[in-house]
DNA sequence: AGCGCGAGTAGACAATGTCTACTCGATCTT
DNA sequence: AAGATCGAGTAGACATTGTCTACTCGCGCT
């Protein structure tokens, strides 16, 4: 609305407004028309930025992609946590970061994995989340290294499953966690809607329990 | 359609007219006066039956988790599975369930747990859900029950969470994987997108490596 | 027989996404 | 420097959607 806003262009004054909505109204306002309407332009605007309105929304979850990012601190590369301990910390750290912002920011982490909005635009946000992914991969590795002494693969109780392995069922345990706590079943399931007993058991259980 | 159609009411009708049209056409094909124009009336009439557009899909969503239930063999009680094998095969058989159900029917699965869309009626469908997740818990249970010799809680590698919150974390890794292989994240992430050495590795995280 | 009422119909209304015609101001050409 | 060009935003039309409000019809009841 203001002269600065102007001055950045349409594109982003949309998608600033599109968050903003998102945030205070939920993901039901998130209307072309009222994105429009509280960017302070005509409902045929965006037209001329975004084809469709998928596209805008697509746009702005690629803001909340980015957000998430810098929330988890992946923006910088940081330090490579060489140690185990250090590396189950820096898990620790990006887990409750990944359900810290589900949790503050409901609307859009459900955008954000609402496949049917984004449709055609949904591949290169896919795309967004493979920095964290390689990020956990990483850190597994740090804390399960690659046993190179010779055992046969896959026998008996060996290694357990290569770190890409861990790293996918670990996020897929976060990410289901903080679906289902949006969703209010785990108040149900465990009586209160505390995840940190999950959290730590999901961690212990995908990591191992010896550290904390 | 047929006569025998007209006889089960058309509540019954309207919710299988908005199963077929999910199935086939996906989440976006269910307007209310689609689904009223695939049972052949007018686009008044359902709200003889349901108040709003989101009961409806409320009541279509109930009908995906009968469908569930029944796939996974909660229906009927079964046998108790005592020993812990029998009953980490049948977790098995669940978990498996699951993630069959939610390949196979990707739109019932993302209206079951759209809450956005099931606003009031929400509630009360996540007690559906809730027979799901007590199999789930007795199963773990029977798998590690609750040691009674006495230790101090929560000291050191103990035994671990009690089965309500492995349960919960077991639950939501399952519901996890289902959500990000329905968002193709899995496939970029692990390079193919089979899920079975994720789920393995998910059963073997949280209820031990020792049995297959 | 007359009446009431449940159930479905038909139309209206606001809101939405998309498309098209148009306007206006800046930039570029000759 | 005058006129053409084009990007960017406006305004209106159109089909579709969810909801609301008469209205109609058929059945059972007193």
């Amino acid at each position: 609305m203001t002269e600065q806003d102007k001055a950045v262009g349409l594109r982003a004054r949309l998608v600033a407004a599109g968050v903003e909505l998102l945030a205070l109204e939920g993901i039901h306002a998130l209307t072309l028309r009222e994105i429009a309407r509280q960017a302070g332009v005509s409902h045929g605007a965006p037209r001329r930025h975004f084809a469709t309105h998928a596209e805008l929304l697509a746009a702005i979850a690629g803001h909340g992609f980015g957000e998430l990012a810098t929330a988890l601190g992946l923006d910088a590369p940081g330090p490579a946590c060489t140690s185990a301990s250090a590396a189950r910390q820096r898990l620790d750290e990006l887990a409750r970061g990944y359900l810290a912002f589900a949790a503050e920011q409901p609307g859009m982490f459900e955008l954000m994995f609402r496949h049917d909005v984004l449709e055609g635009s949904g591949a290169e946000l896919r795309r967004t989340s493979l920095p964290l992914f390689e990020a956990v991969t990483g850190l597994v590795a740090a804390i399960r290294p690659p046993s190179d002494h010779g055992s046969s693969p896959g026998a008996g109780d060996g290694d357990g499953p290569p770190p890409t392995v861990v790293a996918a069922a670990l996020w897929a345990n976060l990410h289901g966690l903080a679906q289902l706590r949006a969703w209010g079943s785990l108040r149900l399931a465990t009586g209160g809607d505390s995840v940190e007993p999950l959290l730590r058991a999901t961690l212990d259980a995908h990591l191992g329990r010896d550290a904390g």
